[in-house]
DNA sequence: AAAATAACCAACCCATTTAGTCGGATTATC
DNA sequence: GATAATCCGACTAAATGGGTTGGTTATTTT
């Protein structure tokens, strides 16, 4: 499995359109200060994520991204895969070759971690995480400082 | 979580020592041509082990490694531990930094995440990794092939 | 005592990946 | 036509990972 930085930022990027759905196309501009993300790293991010159907863009002044697909039906798995080419905490990516021609022996060890990882991350969606108390405290804080900018500035 | 080959290759180290615990110390070179792991790169796996008890070294000819504790005792999570410094799903190492000053929107994910694959794995003992069916087989086989390297040799 | 064996140790090396940048093109809106 | 946004590709710096080289020390065997 691999668990990176890249996957984490897809992730919250995500969980911030979808605390956003509601007004209209999301900037990625918008994204990187919100969360602290570099802008042109989310685009590369979101290049995957729209290749994968995930998000929607729409070009232009007052443009950005939509979810691709309603809240419920996209698992932070999704998003992982999305990004992050490979999920598997096997080094043959499940062919089975890991030592010369036959499997090491752990091999089904890691098969089995994989599966343990994978049914962690597929159960849950973006909507769950939405509904999270602590998410939701975050993102008032959020809108909060927001505001606190747009004032100062 | 960083689960890279370093971890694997330990925990097939370890394993391998495991099968052979009753034969005396078993060399690095031993493991190394069992399971196709770089002996140089097995002597660095098996400092960091060796520093966090889980194995006992002995110098000289006929020496080589013994396991530090019982089968029972070491588990899978044992052995990344000790050499894959880090096992930990969020970035911020648990420190609730990871934006700014307080913690990013998913935070709390990806410590329930570090918790199952730790779970996980802290529930694998390397004597029910012995025991498994798939490991005794391929343990067969390899004392087969080794058979064969010391007739044709 | 010498030779052989094997752990121990430290400094490198090289390829890949990651996070991030830069400069531009394209598309839409005002 | 200026501006705001996505889109796109090439590039970079740093880290990491797996591996090598070249030793030294300790212990056994001859």
């Amino acid at each position: 499995m691999k668990l990176t930085t890249r996957g984490r930022y897809a992730v919250t990027a995500m969980l911030d359109l979808a605390l956003h759905h509601d007004q209209g196309p999301v900037s990625l501009a918008a994204i990187a200060e919100r969360q602290g993300i570099s802008q042109s790293y989310l685009e590369q991010l979101f290049a995957r994520l729209r290749r994968n159907g995930l998000v929607d863009g729409t070009r232009g002044p007052g443009g950005g991204y939509r979810l691709g697909r309603s809240e419920n039906s996209i698992s932070v798995a999704d998003v992982i895969d999305a990004v992050n080419e490979t999920v598997d905490a096997t080094r043959c990516g499940g062919r089975r070759n890991c030592q010369g021609e036959h499997r090491c022996l752990t091999h089904d060890l890691w098969e089995d971690l994989s599966d343990q990882i994978r049914g962690f991350l597929s159960d849950v969606s973006l909507e769950q995480l939405v509904q999270k108390k602590s998410v939701q405290t975050l993102h008032r804080l959020q809108e909060g400082s927001e505001l606190a900018v747009e004032i100062s500035a």
